[in-house]
DNA sequence: TTAGGGTTAG
């Protein structure tokens, strides 16, 4: 009774103070502490219980099985599996089940699906553990089939079923097919379940279309606070931050509470936004709910504060940490990297190091990318090759990419290619475009030549190879060449991806699109970009033309680039805010050259600080400099 | 006595 009651430990006590203990009790106990998600206890007990000669039964086994999924040991669970062969026992249904579960909570996938085919009879619980699993493991194409498979056997899906198959479709590229599950789970009956809805609300969130996420989170007849959760994550991705954070302020009007989940994902879509005030206001409310000492959000503080650009308060959040855990070490390091902090990256890593922590792929990730940005290559080749030696990680893509990209920036553009070429993985689209840059940089003309090759031939729709390509030729004054490299990406029909730029101004986030005439000030923006394009020619400025690749007259080009997304959220911010205060802009993709120059320009002329936060890095301007010192 | 919804670092 107490076991399924609060007091585990009332439960306990009266167990120990049990004369005569049998297999139920010993049963009722082990599943006490499984209920309670204190799989090793559980685990422990069981080991005492045969210790003491006592035989466990199927219930015992079901329980303790359970209890090895839930804390995810595969050791201790192939040892329980182990037992169950030796006592002869004929597995039920049940228990069969339970040790497949066991296997996929345990990440043993294709001892998953051996178990899943010895199962003499299979029900609807036992598909859906092999579809979740599979799900889980983002292997789309396998949880598809066995939901085709089991249909054919006749078994019939429950919303347990498409609950968990939903997890498989988890990128943009999934949405069409998450779609046609969408509709066969209506199609089936289930509507109105608050559990399939929020599910599915999740599924389109993850696939990047938080419109589908909304549609049904509006169309609820309930929702809890996992739905309000899932809502706010929906839209904590890029351009989307500021209906999050109003979702954030509905769910506390209509009286839901706010979970550490809930502030999690809005303070992701805080530094998604670069909303530092409404992030520090948030953190005011945490502090406020008692929830401040929660690692997880002490790591999205992190997080938020260095992409907001206030890395001092990413600082002093980590500083503050009572526990940390990989995920703190590795946002601080993060934030440091994106900063440009090459040095004090590598410090805050090797402190990692001394601490005894164990850093993982993400980790180096950032610290390679910090090598590459401060332009450390016998540090970035040491961390690399540290990588394998010292904790036995495998160098994916990203890894290869920062090292190519580095010896590339470098001038290493031999050692650079030779990598690319012999690394055991196959080269995508942006390790050859890292290449490509490079060989821009440093003038390599015909590697660059047949670089770009390439890269066409890997059919990627992507205006970026062309843009440099052409850059280069224009560069190295071969216009002709420069003119074709456009006029195939014509040809392709491939447009430049817009950019898009955003700015924290009182309490709001304004939105700029490259050339808009949609915001309320346009015309004193534009006003004040006047103003400034006087002042900067004065200073010296003058407009890097060569990347506008549209074929219109000189006066039109220095027209466009001055209506970069960047410069008119700059302008607004100029405008609007007293002199002197800082400004923070973030954009979508890389800033362009011819912003950066011009950034610097108005950082003297304005006095002010302005920092911009790229798809790619931080960029602080102060006094006509960069702190990424041109190199980026 | 077995399967299910929300979260952090690139």
């Amino acid at each position: 009774m107490y076991g399924k009651c609060h007091s585990l430990e009332d439960a306990r006590g009266i167990f120990d103070k049990l004369h005569n203990r049998d297999v139920v009790s010993w049963n009722a106990m082990i599943a006490a502490y499984g209920q309670h998600d204190r799989g090793n206890e559980a685990i422990q007990l069981f080991v005492k219980m045969i210790d003491e000669g006592l035989k466990p039964n199927e219930i015992t086994f079901v329980s303790v099985v359970d209890a090895c999924a839930s804390t995810a040991n595969l050791d201790r669970g192939k040892f329980v599996h182990a037992l169950i062969i030796d006592s002869g026992l004929q597995p039920s249904i049940i228990l069969g089940n339970a040790l497949v579960n066991m296997y996929a909570k345990c990440g043993d996938l294709s001892e998953t699906q051996i178990i899943f085919d010895k199962l003499l009879k299979k029900n609807v619980v036992s598909w859906t553990t092999l579809i979740g699993a599979y799900a889980q493991h983002g292997n789309k194409k396998n949880a598809i089939e066995l939901l085709k498979k089991m249909q054919g056997e006749g078994v019939r899906p429950n919303k347990i079923t498409y609950v968990s198959i939903l997890e498989a479709f988890s990128s943009p590229v999934d949405l069409s097919e998450g779609k046609v599950i969408h509709s066969e789970i209506r199609n089936s009956g289930f509507q109105f379940d608050l559990v399939v809805d929020t599910a599915l609300l999740n599924m389109y969130g993850k696939c990047g279309s938080p419109d589908d996420a909304r549609r049904i989170f509006d169309d609820m007849r309930e929702r809890d606070e996992i739905a309000w959760n899932a809502m706010i994550a929906a839209y904590a991705h890029p351009g989307h931050g500021k209906n999050a954070i109003q979702i954030f302020y509905e769910m506390q009007k209509t009286g839901v509470k706010p979970t550490v989940v809930t502030y999690v994902s809005v303070l992701d879509a805080c530094a998604d936004v670069t909303a530092l005030r409404e992030g520090k206001m948030i953190h005011e409310s945490i502090v406020d709910s008692g929830f401040d000492k929660e690692i997880v959000l002490g790591n999205a503080l992190i997080n938020m504060y260095a992409k907001c650009g206030s890395l001092q308060d990413a600082r002093t959040v980590f500083d503050n940490m009572q526990s940390r855990d990989v995920f703190s070490w590795t946002s601080v390091i993060a934030a440091y990297a994106q900063h440009g902090h090459g040095h004090a990256t590598l410090e805050l890593f090797r402190q990692m190091l001394l601490g005894g922590w164990k850093p993982n792929e993400i980790t180096f990730i950032s610290v390679l990318s910090a090598c590459n940005h401060g332009g450390l290559v016998d540090e970035g080749l040491y961390y690399f090759e540290s990588m394998t030696a010292a904790y036995a990680l495998s160098p994916t893509l990203e890894h290869y990419g920062c090292i190519i990209d580095l010896l590339g920036r470098a001038g290493w553009l031999d050692k650079a290619e030779d990598l690319l070429t012999k690394m055991p993985l196959e080269p995508d689209a942006v390790i050859w475009m890292s290449l490509l840059g490079s060989c821009r940089v440093h003038g390599d003309v015909e590697r660059g030549k047949h670089i770009a090759k390439r890269l066409l031939e890997l059919d990627f729709n992507h205006d970026a190879p062309h843009i440099l390509l052409s850059n280069m030729y224009a560069s190295a004054n071969r216009w002709m060449d420069a003119a074709g490299a456009r006029n195939i990406m014509e040809e392709k029909g491939i447009q430049k991806q817009p950019g898009r730029s955003w700015i924290e101004v009182g309490e709001t986030v304004h939105e700029f699109f490259a050339g808009d005439r949609l915001h309320p000030q346009t015309v004193q923006i534009y006003m004040e970009i006047e103003n400034l394009k006087h002042k900067m020619s004065e200073a010296g400025y003058v407009p890097d033309t060569s990347l506008v690749l549209h074929n219109v007259e000189e006066e039109k080009k220095e027209q466009l680039l001055l209506a970069h997304s960047e410069k008119l959220a700059v302008a607004f911010g100029l405008i609007s805010t007293p002199s002197g205060t800082p400004l923070r802009v973030m954009k979508n993709l890389r800033v362009c050259p011819d912003c950066h120059n011009a950034m610097k320009f108005i950082s003297k002329i304005v006095n002010r600080e302005i920092v911009v936060r790229d798809s790619n890095r931080f960029h602080h301007f102060k006094e006509g400099c960069c702190s990424c010192g041109d190199y980026w």
